[in-house]
DNA sequence: TAAATGACTTAACGTATGTTATGGATAATG
DNA sequence: CATTATCCATAACATACGTTAAGTCATTTA
């Protein structure tokens, strides 16, 4: 019943794609219908991410608390969607859930899911890499949605910079940066003057030098002070437990 | 080499889960190096969607063109990116893609990645549900970014619309929706003042009737036009090669 | 029934950001 | 070398939106 009852599952069941093994796995999984009550929690953004649930019945939201009050929410949930697949690939969770009004959902352990995918390393690999793109796009559409111009900027640059980092293409905490203001304008949702304004306000703050591509931190700390950085979605390990099940299984 | 040299995939190495085997896999996938050149596209939206790359040097993005002459930019894609991935269980691009300077790609068939993963239908149902709701987020970042107040609101009513007609919760073209303007306000990026205004806008010009939780779009097609909606990334179904794939398999 | 609470509307005012324009620096082109 | 285009900085002005506040209506609680 719930899984069959989520919007893929039904595309393929349609399609008639679906195996009756697979049809069978998705049958047998475990029940375990949960009441909730309206504005109570699924979970709290950094709790362990050990699950997922299919709405049944009701509305529910996630979203991510920030620093200055506010909240931006990622999304509604209608009955038939999934909720926690995002935070397949990860250890916590990176954004809280809760219902809206009462409702209903069934929940299965990140563990079922790991089986249906039979175990395949691979597989798992490439649905985690995806997952941890969506978690780069959710931390950009919470800056566009929450924060002002020279906060967006900053959060922007610390984010090349550590992923640039990554691939050793930082040096003394220098970097190039074959961008446009235009580009950047394009990717910041603001206007290529308003680039210009906030490239010389960080400037004049000492948190930013440039001169054309070339692009100098002095003081990365400082950037990631001013900006809410979550480092937990850079972080490119699969979860421990993952890597257990993985050496585990034949 | 290339495959092996993005970021989960060294993650998985370096925890030692890939099997030989695996290896053995990535490193047989054909190379196929492709010289390009600043500012030259990849693909543009709409295209047929088919392969995906991974970044060997040079920057790229992707991004989509809007109506109103602006465009949003998705992504930056460092070396060791993989770009395209986000299209896999789409029959066409969602968002263009463009070399930003001079660079090397390699290039992935989909069906070579759909090799990877065993031909394991629900693996692959799986990651195309997880692609949809990226789709979803990226279609809200785009609004997030470009688009005034009653814009972003006219899409998100009409985005629960659809989503709602798919469960069969819409009647009359009339639904329920149990969000304060509170919580919407928190998924807009706007002030919950701001909501109410752009509602009593969207009711001056007889698009949207709402009593409490109770709405009423008098004409969906014209919010719909209003809008630049984007109906294919709501299409449920796998790319018909896939399943003929998957029928084709043992 | 009265009081209190929460959701919404409308208004007044302030501000961050968009728009348009101009000039200067650098790079590309003939 | 001259010319042209591109990118960027800064200024003046316009506006969409945020903020604060006050008032209405419905719903809950006493």
């Amino acid at each position: 019943m719930a899984l069959l009852d989520t919007v893929v599952m039904r595309g393929l069941t349609i399609q008639g794609v679906l195996s009756p093994e697979d049809k069978a796995l998705l049958l047998g999984l475990e029940l375990n219908p949960r009441h909730i009550s309206a504005s109570e929690e699924l979970w709290q953004e950094r709790a362990d991410a050990d699950l997922f649930c299919v709405v049944k019945k009701g509305w529910a939201y996630s979203y991510r608390n920030l620093r200055n009050g506010s909240k931006q929410i990622l999304k509604f949930y209608l009955p038939g969607d999934i909720i926690g697949m995002r935070d397949f690939g990860f250890t916590r969770r990176l954004s809280s859930a809760a219902m809206i009004n009462n409702g209903v959902i069934y929940t299965f352990s990140y563990q079922q899911l790991f089986e249906l995918f039979g175990r395949s390393s691979l597989a798992v690999g490439i649905l985690a890499t995806a997952m941890r793109q969506q978690a780069l796009l959710s931390e950009r559409l919470i800056y566009l949605g929450q924060y002002a111009a020279h906060e967006r900027l900053a959060h922007f640059l610390y984010e090349i910079y550590l992923r640039l980092k990554r691939i050793d293409a930082v040096q003394d905490n220098s970097f190039l940066m074959p961008l446009t203001q235009q580009l950047i304008s394009d990717a910041l949702g603001m206007s290529p003057v308003h680039v210009s304004r906030t490239f010389s306000m960080l400037r004049e703050e000492g948190l930013v030098i440039r001169d054309r591509q070339h692009v100098n931190l002095p003081d990365p700390e400082a950037l990631a002070r001013l900006v809410e950085f979550n480092d937990s979605y850079i972080d490119e390990c699969l979860p421990l437990t993952f890597s257990e099940l993985l050496k585990a299984s034949p």
